[in-house]
DNA sequence: ATGAAAGCGCTAACAA
DNA sequence: TTGTTAGCGCTTTCAT
């Protein structure tokens, strides 16, 4: 291994200099930094991160830990850390906890001593937990509030009323809410939202049994659906995969999508924008959550004051499954 | 921040000793770990990674670059990685080169000086660049082959062989292969791999052209194979994106799966367990891809000898999507 | 079984 | 502008 010694020696100056050369170029002559450049890419030299990191102070690296990679809300929140990072030169240091409290800790206390700040994305640990691991270090949460540190959330529930005065203002009053998951937090946020918008309209919102995200409830929701009594002209859903089930269980049942029924979606996560026909969904900004997330942890943690809070603006995608109704 | 040093001193025991209490146990009398360990958890410590590293030259990190995390391919790799690496008590490193081969290099140089290891995932540098990575630090590929260094494949021609098999077994003769990505090799690899299966059979494969990974890419199959003067009796589609747009376009269309026509994919990397019918496909355990990157990268490097490869097995998992062709 | 001392590779005062 | 000198926090010979 090539250390920055061997390259300070056969640039022949002394190794702070060529530290100097490489690290804060203008501090040194023109010349000087010219040779040490010129021996350290000949030698192959690259300088070692984890020595850097034990004078510094300071890593490079933030920590990312998630519930899990398999649910496509995750990934794009690591990606957006990412990117920003990327520009900052750092880099990602990944935790999956797979939903379990204590395994977030471990990775919380592992990750703590190698990494400038932690990206707490949907912890699953009680406050006080987080907050004693805040503690050590810049702790920032996403899709989740603690009280006392920064967070970011994504505002679906904003969205919901997005959506619902896109339909309310298509003409339709009977409107069909399919929640979800069942007794989550979000859902009550959202469901709330929704019956707000739709009693200012004089509208009825029609609240159907919060269901799994999962293609086939949305099989069932739709013959449900079909089989009402009283039709509902609208349909609002909160995940896209259950779309994607209604779409198809509509279509079994020989109901047309906007025609005898408008579709809508709370989130973009799945191929939603390519059914056909195209369905209306709010589109949810995950690589910006993410990237927020990265300048919250960079900032100099709060100084005892309000810790800050970004809310991610959610943006209705307007397509061909929502339509008037028929009269 | 509480170092070592300090846990020795209100154990009343040198540094060293400290460090063997906590390192290596057994080297240390019974009655002294237990003082030192007492210490260390009243006074919250915890041994600094980054010091560590650099004392040891072990990181206890590997690096993971993948192309990207909005595929859903990719994500189950890293997962696979972190899971094999949590044993062993390490973390990921994570990078995203966005298919960028400038990119992948970069990361790849960053990655390098702070991890044990580096797996990259579908690499999109040349051979001869990767194994110039190589040189540096153990490298394993996944999902790609780099003559000379270790790597880790997914067998997906066998698949489709057994998935033909399976087709061919239930009866049917005039069998469709809707392949893709266009021009790749690997969709080369499991047309040859559908043709020889079937031709061996005595019947007949129609490859349809290749399409992208698209949900509206199986719709427009869906028309094509409606409109076709001789019908099918099966379709096979190496995107369970694909088959998914295809389902609903054939539903849309008034054909049954799978009375009219059976339908089966080669990978379940979708919601397809739970279409209705659910659809039969072959299960790619990418995790698996994932933990036996990370066994290789762990092991000794390749003697100068042929490098390890392992093909990881796809499953078939018949569901209600194929059935016998009507006679 | 324990301690003293010498680094790991780099950066950062402090001088010159 | 450059060099000298201490460390960063830990592990690891080498003694005892």
């Amino acid at each position: 291994m090539v250390r920055l010694t061997d390259v300070a020696r056969a640039a022949g100056v002394s190794t702070s200099t060529a530290s100097r050369a490489l690290s804060r170029p203008t501090m040194v002559a023109p010349e000087t930094r010219e040779r040490v450049a010129r021996a350290a890419s000949e030698m192959g030299f690259r300088l070692n991160a984890t020595a850097r990191a034990l004078t510094t102070g300071r890593t490079g690296l933030v920590g990312v830990i998630v519930p899990t990679l398999a649910n496509p809300f995750f990934p794009p929140i690591v990606t957006g850390v990412q990117q920003a990072l990327t520009e900052a030169g750092g880099n990602v240091l990944l935790g999956v906890s797979d939903r379990s409290a204590e395994r977030e800790r471990e990775l919380a206390t592992q990750l703590g001593s190698r990494v400038d700040g932690l990206i707490l994305v949907a912890p699953v640990n009680a406050d006080a937990e987080v907050r004693g691991i805040a503690e050590r270090l810049p702790v920032v949460t996403v899709d989740r509030t603690v009280p006392g540190l920064p967070g970011v959330v994504v505002d679906t529930p904003g969205g919901v009323r997005k959506l619902m005065a896109h339909l309310l203002g298509l003409g339709h009053r009977r409107i069909a809410y399919l929640g979800g998951p069942p007794g989550s937090w979000m859902d009550r946020q959202r469901r709330k939202a929704a019956r707000e918008a739709v009693a200012e309209a004089g509208g009825e919102l029609i609240v159907l049994d919060p269901a799994p995200p999962q293609f086939d409830a949305g099989l069932a929701a739709a013959e449900h659906l079909v089989r009402r009594e009283e039709r509902v002209t609208a349909v609002m859903v909160y995940s896209s995969y259950v779309l994607l089930g209604i779409l198809m269980g509509l279509g079994n049942a020989g109901l047309r999508v906007p025609e005898d029924i408008s579709l809508a979606a709370s989130d973009d996560l799945t191929v939603i924008g390519m059914t056909q026909p195209g369905s209306t969904a709010l589109h949810v900004p995950l690589d910006e959550a993410g990237s927020a997330a990265f300048r919250l942890v960079r900032e100099a943690p709060p100084a005892g004051g309000r810790p800050p809070r970004v809310r991610i603006p959610t943006r209705l995608v307007v397509r061909e499954s929502t339509a008037a109704p028929r009269r």
